[in-house]
Order: structure tokens, then C-alpha cells, then sequence
DNA sequence: CATGAATGAGCATTCATTCAT
DNA sequence: TATGAATGAATGCTCATTCAT
């Protein structure tokens, strides 16, 4: 059921991710929905919460023992293909930009973002730290940041139906992540050793 | 009419600018949208380039002359400011969240945002210019990357309707525009001299 | 429209009187009741306002002059047989029987009812005037028990589809109102004469 | 299973009485209800005869050796309290009220009234019985007026939620009960003797 | 030019009812 | 016996859009 959300949301968009579209691609009938959940609007969350913690994990995973910039950025990469190749991001962002405008859904959705803003947190300072940056550069704004980022450029992806933009921004951000290893990434990978 | 659009998107969201709406708020029947544009879809586009016009110009006016990262990064503070105050920039996001769904809204509102991809590269460019970062971030990518934290931002903000985000990310940029300045503001100062 | 919700409250009954049931007996769209009307609980009291009216007015008609319970009675029968003959009757008691259980329609009802408390009551204290009944039976009470009454009545009429009771309880009425006339008659004429 | 309906009849009104909502009252599954009913509307025809003969019995008792009319409207005041308090005749005023429009429930629920129309017949017989009144007022019809006085006056109650016209009902009709045993009150009582 | 009424499809939701377990 | 999941039709209501005036 909350696969099907999925789906709606990931390729109908937040607009059309009716009650009945959702029953009709999973193949059941619409009052299903209310008979496992109390709304349309707690299966949504329901879905966030499905999809985002299973990427969540797939990141954390990934995350968890890089040291260098440009293998972050790689991993990252990566990650981002999967999350295009199976539609969970397309699915969240649509339900992030069109909750947006409601009382109710917004602060909720919010709520099971912040296990992404600390993900962001975290790595932001693993990377900060010892180097000049760290006083410089905050990580919890630095993690908002990216969080942001990833929203917004999935936002003009979604309007106009071009994965390109964020691969040019991947293969931007190589030859910066090179320089950061080299002029500061001793500093974490020293830190990791000590 | 687009005025009237515009404060109906700011103040009660995408999903509910219906025509109806719309012509409550502007005082006419909801009809002579249709006699005007063929659509609901023209009119809100119609929106987004009449009030995206009007702070491209201002932004333009404000931005020309910057030469430090410090002074950029205290104009952009009033100029979000001054958006905020206007609810255009609340409209924009509103449409921009709401449109990424629409087959047929989505590109034509990217084409609308194509001048600020245009703006921030140029500024992007500037500030890069004459630097060792010159060769290594491309501005095309950097004005890119603004634009999408910009958007998530926005995002972000109406989620939870909590205006702080963007100031604590403005708050915690400080800092690095000191820096910038100190390393690397002389280059495109000197280049401007030049 | 009002005559349209008025049928099919008189034939369909209240549970069946739906936006989409109007609209079909009606001959327009489902839609054109919320345009003209902010609810169909809207519509349905305007339906009532509007039959109450009517039929008020013609009741203080015929009512006005009558001098005895043998003539009051008369009247009552022929009033009646008008409200049964258009439905106007039938709708009302199938509305305020529907709406009793709502929180929302019951005061607003009850609101539409009071005039006929009012011309049941005055013409009770008109006919007590004068008797020895006078300081016995207070004629609030007894325009309240007449109203109560009328409706209990038609609910036990509409349940089981049989007209006869009312007409019944008129001819038990008869010996009854004579009785009256001959007794205490007199004095309310006698008060009109005065 | 029949008190659960009673109680869901009796709080949250006829349009509330779903299959759903009688098994949320009654801690079991809708589906129970069609094992052992056919139908909602026999568990609610069941519902009806349930408390309608609890409430019988209960009127026979405290009615059967009345004689005096001061007697009876007490004793029926404190009846009509008893039904108020256990909500039984909120149930079936709801019952009664929401099936007036139904073909089949209807025809139903007036075989469930019967009983009270010879019970109200019996008792209006035994008063009128041997006083000047015998032959004026017929005892079917009185008692028929008496249930739909009943009947209607719960409707009013229930559409305002205001208990008090009852209340103000029994105190007006007190004095002519006084009345009405002053000038004709030994017949019967002589013809009990008798 | 503008209006106000209308349309018909769509929405979220609830219902009585069924049925495999 | 009883359950819990499912169905399909119905509900009130809103919408973009049209069109006679």
C-alpha cells in the first residue's frame, strides 16, 4: 500500500497522488486506504517514513567510514543513482513541495526530515573538524545546507524533467573535493587515526 | 489580476489558488481570468514573470556593484528580507512546489527561473574570477547551486513555517565571507581595477 | 431548487434527500446547489423558510376570524388537507425529523418552527379567554402540545404510509369541539363583542 | 450486541448509528452484527422491541393502579424521568425519527408501537369511563394522541437539546389534572370500587 | 469587456455488506 | 462463532472551465 504511494507520488507527482490513483495502481479498492489508515494524508507519512528510513540506513551505511572529500562525493553519487533508479526521491520531493502548503502535513513532514538533517550534521563535521574550517563554517547550517540543496535541486529536476542538472553539479563538485583533500583532509584522516 | 494571484498564492498556498479564489481576492468575477488567459496555468505563469521581473531588477540594482563577499552576503540579507515582507518570494515558492508535478507548468516556470540561474552565474563569476577557485568551481554550477539551496530553503521554511532557517544560515555565512575576503578578495577587487 | 428539495423531501424522505437527488429531481448539476448555497443543510433550511412562510401565512388567514372550536376544527381539517395535498407537510416533518440529530441543523430548525409556536399559541390563549380555563390550562403550554402534536402525528403517518390518523383524530375531535362551543363558548364570542 | 445499538442510537443519533460504530461500542466486529442479524436494520428493529417491552413493563407497573389524574401525571412524570436518565427513549425517539423516510423500517417500528397505543388506549379508557367525557372523546383516538403528543414533543426536545419543554409540559398540565379529578374524578374511581 | 450561472468530472471519505480465515 | 480485511457505491463538496447575456 504504501508502495503504491509510492509509485503515484514518484511518477503521477503530490497533485494527482489521489486516493483512488493510488488504489488504482496498487490494485485495490480506495476504501482500503481508510480502513488502514485514518487519511489520505497519514498514508503520505506513512510512505515518507517507509521510504526515508530505508534510504536513510542505505546512506548511513555508505556514510559511515568515509574519510576523503572526492570519496564522499563518489559515494554520494551513487547513492543519488539509486535513489533516481527506485523513484523513493522523486516520491519525497513531490511530497515535500506539495505539503508545503498545508497546516497539517507540513510540520509533519519536517518532523521525519530531521533524521536527515542530523545525517548532514554529522558528516559536515566529521569533515570539519580539525581543519581551519571548523571555527569558520557551522555544521548544523552546513548540513541544512546540503539538505536544502538536495530539496531545491531535485525541485527544478522535477520541473522540467531533467535528471542532468544535478550530474553536472557532481562533476562540478570533483576537482573542489580534490583541493579539500589536499589542502585539508589530512586534518579528519589524522583525527580518524589518533 | 496577477496581483491578485500573486497575494492568493502567498497567503493560502498553491492548492488553494483556484480561480474562484483568485477572483474573490481580486474582486472580479472569476470568469475574465478566462477572457484575459486561456488558462489558470497562463495566469499564474503570468504571475511568476511579473513579480520575478520585478525583484530580478532589484537584486540587478543591489548586486552590480558588490565587490566583497561580506557586503554580498548583507545585501542578499536585506533583499531576502525585503521578499519575505512582499510575500513574492512566498508566491514564487509556492508555485514553484506546487507546479514541479505539472506536465505542462513545470518547464515553463523553469524557463521563467532561467534569469536567475543567469544572475547568480554572473555573480558566481565575479566572485570567482581572478582566484585559485577560479578553475576549480564552475560558475554556471555555483549559480546552479544557489538557486537550489535558495528554493529548498524556501521549501524547508513553509514546511514548518519557521522564517528561522534562513536567517541562522545568513548568521552562520558570515564568517566564511570574512574569510573569502581575506584569502582571495583582493583578486577580483584587483580584476575589477584592472 | 427550493422546490426541487422540497419534493424530494416529500417523497424520497430526508435520508435520501442528497445534493445529487435534488439536482436530479431539480434537472440541474449537483454543483449549482453550492454555488447558490453554502450547504446543502443551507438549501434545506431555506426550503423549510420558504414552505414555513407560505403555509404560515395562509394558516393566519383562515385562522384569523374563527370564533368556535367546531369552526377552528373545520379549518384545520381543510388546512391540513392542503399541506398533504402539495407535500409541504410531508417535507417538514421529514426534515425535522432527519435533522434532529444534528448539532448543526436541529437550533436552526427549531428557529423556522417558533412562528408556528407563536400563532398556535395565540390562538390557544384566544380561545381560553374568557372560560374558567383561563387560569387552568396556560396557552403557551398548549400552542407547544398542539405543535408537538402535529408532528408527532405525521411521524407515525410517515412511518407507516397511512393517512387515516389524522383524519381520525379529527372526526374524534368533533363531539369534543361542539362540546366546547356549548360550554365555554360563549365567552370568548362574548369577549370579541366587548 | 442490542445495547450497544441502544446506546449508539441514544448518543450519537440515528445518522450515527453505523454497523462500525455499534461494534466500536460494543467491542466486536462489524461483521458479527450479520451473523446474527440480517440486516442493520433488524439489529435495530431488535434494539427497538428490546427496550421498547423493558420500558412497557415498566410503564404497566406503575400505571395499572392509578386513579387519580394528579396520580397518573406524576407517576408519568417520574416514568418520562426514568427514560430521560437511561436514555432509552432518546434511542427511540432517534429510531423512530431517522426511519420515517425508510419504506421498510418504518411499517416495522409502528408494529414495535403498538403496544404503547393500547397501553395509552387502555389507560385513557379507564379515566374517561364513567364520566360525562365517555362518549365525547373516544379512548383510541386520545390514546393515539397521546403517543404522537409523545413522539413529537421528544422530536422538539431533541432538535434544540433542551430538556425543559417536558418539564414545563408536566407542570402546566398539573392543575388540570387537579381539575379533571375535582369535577369528574369519583366516576372511575367509583367504577374501580365497584 | 465582464458577469453570474451552470456543468460535469473529480475529490476525500464513509457506508452496509461480504467473506476467507 | 467471530474476525479483520476488503468492496463498491454513495456521500458532500470543489474545481477548471464555458457561455448566454
Amino acid at each position: 500500500m504504501v508502495r503504491a504511494a509510492l509509485r503515484t507520488l514518484a511518477e503521477d507527482g503530490f497533485a494527482a497522488t489521489s486516493a483512488r490513483a493510488i488504489a488504482r495502481r496498487g490494485g485495490f479498492a480506495p476504501g482500503v486506504i481508510y480502513y488502514h489508515f485514518d487519511d489520505l494524508e497519514h498514508l503520505l507519512l506513512a510512505t515518507l517514513e517507509w521510504t526515508s528510513e530505508l534510504r536513510l540506513a542505505r546512506y548511513r551505511d555508505e556514510l559511515s567510514g568515509v574519510t576523503s572529500a572526492a570519496e564522499l562525493l563518489a559515494r554520494l553519487r551513487a547513492l543519488y543513482a539509486e535513489d533516481v533508479a527506485d523513484g523513493h526521491v522523486a516520491a519525497v520531493q513531490e511530497l515535500v513541495a506539495g505539503a508545503a502548503g498545508s497546516r497539517r502535513l507540513g510540520p509533519a513532514i519536517v518532523e521525519r526530515l530531521r533524521p536527515w538533517l542530523e545525517l548532514t550534521e554529522e558528516v559536515a563535521r566529521r569533515f570539519l573538524s580539525g581543519t581551519p574550517l571548523e571555527h569558520v563554517v557551522p555544521a548544523p547550517e552546513l548540513g541544512l545546507a546540503m539538505v536544502a540543496l538536495y530539496l531545491g535541486l531535485e525541485t527544478l529536476t522535477h520541473l522540467d524533467r531533467d535528471r542532468a542538472m544535478a550530474e553536472s553539479l557532481f562533476a562540478a563538485a570533483g576537482p573542489a573535493a580534490v583541493l579539500f583533500d589536499g589542502l585539508l583532509g589530512h586534518a579528519h584522516e589524522g583525527g580518524a587515526q589518533g
